[in-house]
RNA sequence: GCCUCCGUAGCUCAGGGGUAGAGCGCUCCCUUGGUAAGGGCGAGGUCAUGAGUUCAAAUCUCAUCGGAGGCUCCA
């Protein structure tokens, strides 16, 4: 009986499906993955970033997930108690879409959606702790959603202003800047208008400073510059010019047509004459500030240029010139980002007939309206100094405006003229031209780094002119939306005050009962019972961004079913922060930048407090543990659609005007081109409904397909038509339009979890990611296959070798090494790569009977540990069957012995001029004189030597794994 | 235009001053009682190009070329 089920095991292959679900329903059962707060063990909070719930898992999620699983496993083996939690980003704009054009509501949809991608993720195998699951869109999480928003508001960090904003017209709403990409909107692509709205805004730039320190964290490089760019911190100083009191007046040059065309002149003393001693009175002056990181050009600005939504181009604008610039505004207004954004545009502008002073010199220069200068941007309003700005010289150039040179070059003797000038010039230089400063030396520094510049930004502050100032690219977060599915804003309007909604009475639940029309506004907005709360109070019907409800989700994992806190404070203190965070690098300047400044706020108004508190109860230093929410981050790469080879195929028909007429398609192998064929034949390059473009010998040549043509594809039984045939496809990213894209599910079914699992983290290299190619998921299929095959075959019966058991042992404990290394590192690709190369070697020596039962039970033992995160499954059932105790999961990570990874003996490289000869083994400690004396001994040293003395013999010590070495130079 | 990263076998990738590596693929052979498979042998690389440093460069430095990503009238 006994030995009937023996046997049994011993011939059972490797069937994935049905270990996969078994494992997965006792994991569950036993709660293998339930992480509970344990202060007498070190805790690890790995955090991966949340899906959104779209409908189905792509492989994508598996990329992306599966690794950072591994790794979690992998440090809970090594005796950290670790927290990976799942959730759901579950408001957003497809369920809203999905709403529109299906006729199903965003709840149904979204938790139809839900309950699809749980099963899904289940079938990873991963380490998910689901009882901690958090979803975005329910009320139990969006309460604290309105409730950070309404802590936000109390300290003056959520405020409604009035700004020029970015309106996406295909989504009807408003954007944040970090939503918009090259002038359109991230998700669809589509551009978008600025219009100056009232909304609300998170004041993300209070924090500007300290979002650039990234000091203790281990991020990425290029996410920190990505931040850091975006920030767009710069150091200048700002300085006030006023409007001269009319164009006329004052010594300033009368010229109603627009500005002076003399560049003759633009380096003469004055391009339009002082204003004298007597400066414009307060009264008769609009002050106008301006911004710059080059105060040690300001005595070049030869004119102003003002945004053209600036709030004084009305108030200055001379009656002449209202026509033209009115009409300048008004066509600005009309163009998007897009245009606006184009390079190499002409330089358009006009002349407001006004004229500035310039405090620092007193002089008198007309005041522009250009679309190159943004209002987004600093003051919206620019000194314009054309000999040292490029944009400045272009549009100086167009407008026949005065280049006046300020800064002589460096290494030049004669002066600068501008009228030779091709560009403007912004190397380093002395100050000229520009009274008290002249002789100034600027260089390419920065800042009061620059020496020009600090003393310029000295004078300026002594005189009172002007100032040191800091600039930021940066602007506040706009984080109202007008659409319906999303957390509601929890404020309220009577007339122009607002009422933020009580505490008691949150959440503001957003109705279910709403109409959803294709107008493009949100169903709020016209859901009376939801926005009128009586007579005069009107509830607010914009939602919140969800990026809002992304920014803290990593808070609610903690307690996601408390109802009297975002988040309870012992589990807090427990686990915060996150100590490894993964997902994709999209997220940038958006998701990452954002959850890093909403945690800042939650430190400074005190939400971590309570947490601190029990930090300090349980003996944990609080200090610093809330400044940075994720410590380490890493970002994984694309899975990118495979290439695929198009048909080859041989058409024949007729030709009319350079294009096939094809009455006959057949798809043939390369080589079966029948000799003599006088038709078309080649790879199909591109399709397009009936029209193949072939590359015939690298030539495309277009053949039309008729209707009534005969299809020949051998592959594809049955009657074939045009659209069977295959193009080429590129490698690219995949997208269900392409028709490249990877089912996961397809794949577990086929080849199983474990095997999917191994072959994202072995083929790609995680951070880089790649293109698919199926093919080589033979790789890790075989892997795991062996493993299975050695385990079921049972301990060997022979008495093993002692010197072949040795050698598998420090083999073995290499292997430790490189796994470790590996997944410390998130190149989990070396090691499976290891633990593969770690297969062959114990195959080959077992087949060989080098291997005695025990030391086979012993390396098994730590074989399938060292299996265990990524191939968790298989690891478990092998686990079992080899009689050892549940779970593997739970099991001591192998521990690395240097001693037994030591190598004993050892091959000497002997070079004769830097290259190798011949090798002699030797021990591994051997030392220099012993083998130097062997080296200069060895057959390829007399030869070359013959009998003369060497010039200098060097002896390289073996270390980490190479060989020792003496290079014998002749 | 600027910034960051990267060019190693047919493919995907390790390595990194001291003998050029892995998996897949490929050639040939064996097995056909693990069979939508197994085993064995093997071929294949001027480490993008050029210069420099060094006893020694794929590795370090510089330049050039090529690729990926990001930023971009940022005053």
């Amino acid at each position: 009986m006994l030995k009937e089920k023996q046997r049994k095991h011993m011939t059972e292959t490797y069937q994935p499906h049905a270990i996969e679900v078994k494992w997965q329903q006792r994991w569950d059962e036993t709660k293998l993955y339930r992480a509970k707060v344990d202060w007498d063990k070190p805790k690890h909070y790995a955090l991966t970033m949340l899906p959104y719930p779209s409908g189905d898992l792509h492989i994508g999620h598996w990329f992306a997930m599966t690794p950072s699983d591994a790794r979690a496993r992998w440090m809970r083996m090594k005796g950290y108690n670790v927290l990976f939690p799942m959730g759901f980003d579950a408001f957003g704009l497809p369920a809203e879409q999905a709403a529109i054009s299906r006729n199903i509501h965003p709840w149904k949809w979204t938790y139809a959606n839900i309950e699809r991608m749980r099963e899904q993720l289940r079938s990873m195998g991963a380490m998910f702790d689901w009882e901690r699951e958090a979803i975005s869109c329910t009320p139990e999480y969006y309460k604290w959603s309105e409730w950070f928003f309404k802590r936000f508001y109390e300290h003056g960090i959520a405020y409604r202003g009035s700004a020029l904003v970015n309106w996406s017209e295909s989504l009807q709403t408003v954007l944040a800047n970090e939503q918009v990409i090259d002038g359109k909107d991230e998700r669809t692509g589509q551009p978008v208008a600025h219009k100056m709205m009232e909304q609300w805004f998170f004041a993300i730039t209070n924090y500007a400073d300290e979002l650039l320190d990234f000091d203790g964290m281990d991020w990425p490089e290029s996410i920190k510059i990505m931040q850091t760019n975006w920030i767009g911190r710069s150091e200048g100083a700002r300085a006030t010019f006023r409007t001269a009191a009319s164009a006329s007046g004052g010594d300033a040059t009368s010229n109603a047509e627009g500005a002076p065309n003399d560049d003759a002149a633009s380096n003469a003393e004055s391009a339009y004459g002082r204003a004298g001693g007597s400066s414009p009175t307060e009264s008769s002056g609009h002050p106008i500030e301006i911004y710059t990181t080059r105060p040690d050009t300001l005595w070049g600005a030869t004119f102003m240029v003002l945004a053209p939504e600036h709030d004084l181009v009305d108030v200055i604008t001379a009656e002449e010139q209202r026509e033209a610039v009115e009409a300048y505004v008004r066509q600005t207004a009309l163009e998007t980002e897009i245009e606006r954004m184009v390079e190499d545009r002409e330089r358009t502008g006009v002349f407001t007939g006004a004229y500035a002073i310039n405090p620092v010199n007193d002089e008198a220069i007309p005041i522009w309206i250009a679309d190159y200068v943004m209002i987004t941007y600093g003051t919206g309003a620019i000194m314009a100094v054309p000999a040292h700005d490029q944009r400045d010289f272009e549009f100086a150039r167009a407008q026949a405006l005065p280049i006046r040179v300020v800064i002589q070059p460096e290494g030049m003797t004669e002066p600068l003229r501008p009228d030779a000038m091709s560009e403007a010039y912004d190397g380093p230089g002395v100050m000229v031209n520009s009274d008290a400063m002249d002789g100034s030396v600027s260089t390419f520094a920065k800042g009061r780094a620059n020496p020009a510049i600090n003393r310029v930004i000295d004078w300026l502050e002594e005189t009172g002119k002007g100032e040191e100032a800091v600039n930021y690219r940066l602007r506040d977060w706009l984080i109202s939306r007008q659409r319906y599915w999303g957390g509601p804003i929890p404020m309220m309007y009577d007339g122009d005050i607002i009422i933020p909604v009580p505490d008691e009475d949150l959440p503001v639940l957003l109705p279910e009962d709403v109409d959803f029309m294709p107008t493009g506004r949100s169903p709020l907005t016209y859901h009376e019972p939801f926005f009128k709360v009586n007579e005069t109070v009107r509830r607010e019907t914009d939602t919140l961004d969800t990026f809002m409800c992304s920014s803290w989700y990593q808070l609610r994992y903690l307690s996601p079913d408390l109802d009297t806190a975002p988040f309870d404070a012992e589990e807090a203190a427990y686990w915060l922060p996150v100590d490894v965070y993964t997902g994709g690098a999209e997220h940038a300047v958006m998701h990452l930048l954002y959850t890093r400044f909403f945690n800042k706020v939650l430190r400074d108004i005190g939400v971590y407090a309570d947490a601190a508190e029990a930090m300090r109860r349980h003996g944990r230093d609080p200090d610093g543990a809330f400044d940075e929410p994720m410590i380490v981050l890493r970002n994984q790469g694309q899975v990118l659609g495979a290439e695929r080879q198009g048909d080859f195929v041989l058409c024949s028909g007729r030709l009319i005007g350079g294009k096939m007429l094809a009455e006959r398609v057949e798809v043939v192998d390369w080589n079966q081109v029948p000799a003599g064929f006088a038709g078309v034949f080649g790879e199909i390059a591109h399709r397009t409904e009936n029209v193949l473009h072939v590359n015939m010998a690298g030539v495309t040549q277009f053949v039309e397909v008729l209707p009534e043509a005969e299809t020949i594809i051998s592959d594809i039984p049955g009657a074939n038509n045009v659209n069977q045939l295959r193009h080429h496809l590129d490698i690219q990213r995949m997208s269900k339009s392409k028709g490249n894209v990877v089912n996961p599910d397809e794949l577990v079914a086929k080849y199983g979890a474990d095997v999917v699992r191994c072959y994202l983290m072995f083929n790609f290299d995680w951070q880089k990611g790649g293109p698919w190619n199926e093919n080589n998921i033979k790789g890790p299929q075989g892997w795991l296959h062996d493993i299975w095959e050695i385990a079921a075959a049972g301990a060997p019966t022979a008495p093993g070798d002692a010197a072949a058991e040795r050698d598998i042992e420090r083999k073995l404990h290499q292997t430790i090494a490189v796994i470790n290394r590996g997944l410390e590192d998130f190149s989990f690709n070396t090691a499976i790569a290891e633990q593969m190369k770690f297969k062959n070697s114990f195959k080959a020596t077992l087949r060989d009977g080098a291997i005695g039962a025990e030391m086979w039970r012993d390396v098994m033992s730590q074989v399938i540990r060292l299996l265990a995160p990524f191939a968790p499954h298989i690891a478990e059932e092998i686990w079992a069957r080899l009689g050892w105790e549940y779970s593997v999961h739970t099991q001591r990570w192998p521990q690395y012995d240097a001693d037994k990874a030591r190598e004993e003996m050892v091959d000497l490289v002997v070079m004769i001029n830097g290259k190798p000869r011949e090798t002699i083994t030797v021990a591994v400690d051997i030392e220099r004189e012993r083998a130097q004396e062997m080296a200069l001994a060895s057959g390829a040293a007399q030869r070359s030597l013959g009998g003369q003395a060497p010039k200098r013999t060097i002896f390289i010590p073996g270390r980490n794994g190479s060989d020792p070495k003496v290079n014998i130079v002749v």
